[in-house]
RNA sequence: GGGGAGAUAGCGAAGUGGCCAAACGCGGCAGACUGUAAAUCUGUUCCUUCGGGUUCCAUGGUUCAAAUCCAUGUCUCCCCA
């Protein structure tokens, strides 16, 4: 289904913005944290815990889903909605990123991508067609460009050549786009070369897509500075009408930073794996539940956190379930970490309603890196 | 009562004269993780003032050199009576 973003507030010092869509007659508020459920599944959490955390899109993954179960098996069940019984929004990555965490540079051509299918080692090959066609029967909402997501410590020539193919395939996905239903994103590449991300970015938008997001950040031990900076020379040139996605980010201090610079969504499988590794976040910082000091601690993760886990157990039982590996352990971190960002969000909404969002993030980063963690 | 096997770091278990402070697994203690090949991966795990010190059931012995060979003892397991 798709949907219009409206821009509610600019903020002040800052460019940060509010926004609003409505989908299935509910509004959400942008900026937005999306909880990523790569296999049609937020890892451990059931849909009805999904909701609880007060999250609205969720991500899906072409590359996983055309694997298994087959984007034919999610069509026959209805669309993706139906067959994992999510009714929020839901936005398919494209398979791009795979091509960074899968493929090599020999495995991109012209034409698409060469994978070797982790399941089984049979050799596939991703076009932008075919990312296209698949996301058009798994039937999410918003649907992503396929592109090539490089490292951000390729060269400057390899850069370049690589976001002309990847506008060259945006075109092609663009043109083959056929579910009415559903949006499509373009993606904006160029590391943290300034005239590869302006381009990147004026390129992309010509091409006019409902939406359009930053790719290629936070991979490959890029710097904060240099993910920043990749905004910095990216966000100016996006329309200010439509939603802005910054992918694959993140860690609480990115999603600030990310929102000072005009991001309206985010998604981020860290909330997820490290709920899985014991880590939790907290305003005093990030904590390993699994250290021995928590053995005995008989309070919440956070008493002033709201959600399910810390409402109702102690950090000495998630400790106890993590080691003991435990699933409920999992999911109790996992539904505590995702409250945690999208109580990030939430506040972030409330501050820029009041122009101070610069002060919040001072308040965040002292509190959060001044604390007994990081 | 007779015969056999064995005792190695927190546990399990390799090693059977020098390259052994002793493989490996588990457990313990930490760390990493940013569009999920990730309930995964990495480090560390006798003591130490980082020079070194003390170890492989105990004691004695053989040897330039012993976890490894010999003797005795202690304990454990198995089989036969």
């Amino acid at each position: 289904m798709k949907f219009k973003y409206n821009l509610e507030k600019k903020e002040a010092n800052t460019k940060a913005r509010l926004g609003s869509f409505i989908y299935n007659d509910k509004k959400y508020m942008t900026p937005m944290f999306m909880p990523v459920g790569t296999l049609a599944t937020v890892k451990t959490l059931a849909p009805e815990e999904i909701k609880d955390v007060g999250a609205g899109i969720i991500l899906a993954n072409t590359y996983h889903l055309w694997l298994r179960p087959g984007e034919d098996i999610v069509k026959e069940a209805g669309g993706l909605h139906k067959f994992m019984n999510y009714d929020g929004p839901i936005l398919t990555d494209s398979g791009g990123f795979q091509v960074f965490s899968l493929a090599n540079p020999k495995d991109i051509t012209e034409e698409g991508v060469t994978f070797k299918s982790h399941l089984n080692g049979d050799k596939l090959m991703l076009t932008p067609e075919k990312s296209i066609e698949i996301q058009n029967k798994l039937d999410s909402d918003i649907a992503m460009s396929f592109d090539e997501c490089p490292p951000a410590s390729a060269n400057h020539e390899y850069m370049e050549k690589s976001i002309k193919r990847t506008l060259r395939w945006a075109k092609r996905g663009k043109e083959v786009h056929n579910n009415p239903n559903q949006m499509l994103f373009g993606i904006v590449q160029g590391g943290a070369y300034p005239d590869l991300r302006k381009y990147s970015a004026q390129e992309t938008v010509k091409l006019d897509f409902d939406g359009y997001s930053i790719g290629g950040v936070a991979n490959d031990n890029e710097s904060k500075e240099d993910m920043y900076h990749a905004l910095d020379y990216s966000v100016p040139y996006l329309p200010e009408d439509k939603i802005r996605y910054l992918m694959g980010v993140g860690e609480p201090i990115d999603l600030i930073e990310g929102v000072i610079r005009g991001i309206d969504i985010f998604d981020c499988v860290l909330p997820t794996r490290l709920a899985r590794h014991g880590h939790a976040f907290t305003l005093d910082g990030k904590i390993n539940i699994k250290n021995a000091q928590y053995k005995r601690d008989f309070t919440p993760i956070s008493d002033t956190c709201d959600c399910y886990a810390c409402k109702h157990y102690t950090k000495a039982y998630i400790r106890h379930l993590i080691v003991a590996n435990e699933t409920l352990g999992a999911r109790l971190l996992s539904i505590h970490n995702i409250r945690f960002l999208i109580k990030l969000m939430e506040d972030m909404r409330e501050v820029i309603k009041n122009d101070t969002l610069l002060e919040y993030k001072d308040r965040f980063v002292a509190r959060y890196y001044g604390g007994h963690n990081e």
